[in-house]
DNA sequence: AACTTATGTATAAGAAAATTATGTATTATA
DNA sequence: TATAATACATAATTTTCTTATACATAAGTT
C-alpha cells in the first residue's frame, strides 16, 4: 500500500466505506478514487486490493455485478445488508483506534 | 496486538512516543502503561513487544541498559539521538495516516 | 505446603495482510 | 510504434502480528 505502515489494516474499512458512500464501484475506481482524496498520499496496489474484494465477497458483505464497458470488464461491487452492518462496525472500530492513538501518542494535533 | 486490525503497523510509534515521554521504560511498563492509557482496549503482546523492542535496538533508535531490581532482570530501553528523531518522523506519518482516514471516510466525529 | 497470579524476559510456529513482481488484454496518447 | 492508462488477477515474498511455549522470581491465596 502507501508511504507509511500504518495503513496496514485499514484497507476493509476504506472500500467498504467507499462503497457505502458511492453506491457501487469497481477496482480501478477505487484506486484512483483513494489517490484523488488523498492527493496521491495513499495508492492501493493491485496486489492488495483484488485479495480484499474477492475475501470482502467471500464474506457476503459485497455483491458483485459483472460489466462490459468499451470492451473492457468492469467489475462492479455495492454492500449487501451485512456489509452496511460491517460498514458500522468497522467505522466505530476506526474512531475507537483514533481516540486510542490520539491519547497514547499525547497529541497536540486535532482534526 | 490488540483487538482491531488497525493496530497493526503502530506499535514502533507507541513505543518511540511513550519513550520520549517517560526518559525511559523496561518491556513489561510499556505494556502495563498502554493498558492504562487505554483502560484495557489495547493489550500488547510479548510475543510483538519484545522482536519490536530488539529490532529498534538494532536499528539503533533505542539504547539498552540491564538492571536487576528485587532479583528479577530489566531491560530499560530509551531513545537514542536518532530514535528522536525517528519519533518525530513517525508522529507526522501518524497525524498524515489520520487525516487521511477521516477525509477517507468522511468522518462526523472530531478529535 | 502447594498453587495461582503478577512480574519479567524471550523465542518459535503459524496466520494475516501487505509489497513486489508478473501476467493478460484493450484503448488512448505521444 | 512504443508507452501510458485502463482493468482484471495471482504467485512469491516480507512484515507484523497472534498464539503457544519456555524459564525464573515474588506475592498472594487456599
Amino acid at each position: 500500500m502507501g508511504n507509511s505502515k500504518l495503513y496496514r489494516g485499514s484497507l476493509h474499512t476504506i472500500i467498504l466505506k467507499l462503497l457505502e458512500e458511492h453506491g457501487k464501484m469497481y477496482g480501478y475506481e477505487i484506486t484512483q478514487k483513494v489517490k484523488e482524496i488523498t492527493k496521491g498520499e495513499l495508492n492501493i496496489t493491485e496486489g492488495a486490493l483484488y485479495p480484499a474484494l474477492h475475501k470482502l465477497e467471500a464474506e457476503e458483505l459485497l455483491d458483485v455485478e459483472v460489466a462490459k464497458v468499451e470492451n473492457r470488464l468492469r467489475k462492479y461491487y455495492k454492500l449487501t445488508e451485512k456489509g452496511s452492518k460491517e460498514t458500522v462496525t468497522k467505522l466505530k472500530e476506526l474512531e475507537e483506534y483514533i481516540r486510542n492513538m490520539h491519547t497514547l501518542v499525547n497529541a497536540k494535533w486535532s482534526i
